[in-house]
Order: structure tokens, then C-alpha cells, then sequence
DNA sequence: TGGATTTACTTGTGACCGCAAGTATCTCCT
DNA sequence: AGGAGATACTTGCGGTCACAAGTAAATCCA
């Protein structure tokens, strides 16, 4: 059916499993050491403050995290508890509930994000040149490209 | 302390991200759907075959596959309950147990591995160009190389 | 030699996540 | 209008994982 990978391929594939493994590794542990925090909860938080009005819907939500509805709904249950988070029903749509960014969440997320924004520069951008980024950056783009289009069959 | 990324290392950090996670995610789903088995298990099995003897002591395939070593007894469990894969105590050293393959692994592995290459070839290798993979593997490798240095602190 | 330390693995426990099922609401179609 | 189906969220449940503690064995060292 297929031949084997050869060693380009194979050192790129492993690349990617072994260099996100990683660096998203190193970074939780920073996060969680140095602010409790898991980078999922911290992922809300970012995508919260970065939302119009500092709200989203949850599936929106959700599908931007690559997160299952019932993985950011318990998710959500955390950051409530901690006041980070509010859970507010939309007006337009009554099954829809909005996760709210609250100021205490604001002021937590300003206060940790450079921290976490060195830790990806730390663990991976320093370690790229300009034309790396460059090229890294259009791979990718590629490979998503690619995705819409083979989603089903290929 | 630290200025935002700008646009070029905010896509590569992003297409990290969500290129390992899409890939990942297609992979793992496929490999469920057509063979009943998790991308962990093919993990193992996979390690297995290329070892010496299709054999690997726990704490070598456990760092292999960046699994902890509870993760990894309670992963094999699985694959011993289906013949796949057999614990053997070490002769050399009487803590240690052995991960071995069994001869259904193999026969098992032999079958599936075509296609999960064909899985990785496309979703991740064919939308690639060769520059671009060679690109990448450069810059994977880049950043692994900085990875043991800057292991604490930076 | 023999006790202290290190290493390898397993088990107890708790966290997280996804799927499936349940409820509420909206939308589409006749 | 109103019923069928789609959509949004939550809850029950099972699987997976990591950390901590426990056990066994090897290594170090005085």
C-alpha cells in the first residue's frame, strides 16, 4: 500500500510530535509552578480577553480550544469557583450561556501572561531564526490548508 | 519584561499548536475507527518493534514515549490483557521488567502500520514540499538542541 | 560487610477529557 | 401554527494520565 518514511519525513513527523510534546510540557509546569494554573485554564483566559466584550459562547469557545463541550463546561466550573470566569445566559439565544471574562480574571491573565509569553519565546522562538519562523510558519499554513479540504477522505 | 509576538512568531506558535493538535486528533480518530486501537497503544507497539530483541525495559519506553512510569504500567496492562505485548522480569537486573512484543504484536503492528503512514503522509507530509520538510526538520531540530540546554532556567 | 541512597516498578488517588444521554431552545418546513 | 429535526449546554460514566507512597532490588561507601 504505502512505502516507509524516509528520513526527512520521518524526522519531520517526529519533530512535530516530540518538539510540541515538549515545549508544550515545559510550559505547563512553568505555568502551574510559578501561577497554578494549567495551560487550559490559562487558554480560556487568553481567548476570553482577546473576544469582543470579553465574552464568548461556549461551543464558540469550545471549538476555538479544541476542547469537547462537556471538557470546557467542567472546565468553566474552575474558573467560576475562582472568580476568574462568570457564566452570563445570552439574551438573543436561550440555550446559549456566555462565558464572561470577570476584572479579577483580567488582572490575573495581565499579571501571568508575560510570563507565559517568555516561556514561549524561551522555549521555542529563541531557538528560530527569522527564516525559520518564516518557513515554519507557511508549513503550517500549508498543512491547515491542506486539512479543510482532506477533512473527510482525502 | 517582555514585549508581545509579533505576527510571524504568533502564526508559528499557533501553528504549533494547532497543527500537532488537528494531526494528532486525525490520527488517533482514524486509527480507533479502523482498528480499534489508541495512538498510546500504537506508540508502544511501534517502540517495541524497532528495539532490540522487540523488547524494552519499562523506564527506556516510558521516556520513549514521554509517558510516566505509572502511565506506562497501566498502558500495558491493556496490551498484556490482549496478547499484544508480554511482561518479562530482566535476568540482569531483578527490578526491572521487560515490555516484550509478542509474535500476535508484531502481526498486529504489520497490519496497521501502513496505514497510519498512510495517516501521517496525508494529513502532514503531502502538503508539504520537500524544501519545506527539510525546513522543518531543521527547525525542529534547532529547538530540540536548545531544549537540553535551557532544561532549567535560561 | 552492611546500612543509606538511588533506581525500577506498581498501586492508590484525584484530575481531566470525551462520548452518550438528557433537557431546553431554536429553526425549518408544511 | 406546530411538529420534526438541529443546536447548545449539562450530567453520568468510563478511560487515561500524573503525582505520591509503597515495595523490591541494585549501588554506593565507610
Amino acid at each position: 500500500m504505502t512505502e516507509w518514511l524516509d528520513d526527512e519525513e520521518m524526522a519531520a513527523w517526529r519533530g512535530l510530535v516530540d518538539v510540541s510534546a515538549a515545549v508544550m510540557g515545559a510550559l505547563e509546569a512553568e505555568l502551574i509552578a510559578h501561577h497554578g494554573i494549567t495551560t487550559g485554564d490559562y487558554g480560556v483566559l487568553a481567548r476570553l480577553s482577546d473576544a469582543q466584550n470579553s465574552r464568548m459562547r461556549m461551543c464558540d469557545l469550545a471549538s476555538a480550544l479544541h476542547l469537547s463541550p462537556s471538557g470546557l463546561t467542567r472546565r468553566l466550573d474552575g474558573l467560576v469557583r475562582r472568580q476568574l470566569v462568570d457564566r452570563q445566559p445570552s439574551a438573543d439565544d436561550r440555550r446559549v450561556m456566555l462565558a464572561v471574562l470577570t476584572v479579577e480574571g483580567r488582572t490575573f491573565l495581565e499579571q501571568i501572561a508575560p510570563l507565559h509569553l517568555d516561556g514561549v519565546r524561551r522555549h521555542f522562538i529563541s531557538h528560530l531564526s527569522r527564516t525559520q519562523l518564516r518557513n515554519l510558519s507557511s508549513a503550517f499554513r500549508s498543512i491547515e490548508r491542506g486539512f479543510v479540504s482532506t477533512d473527510r477522505d482525502g
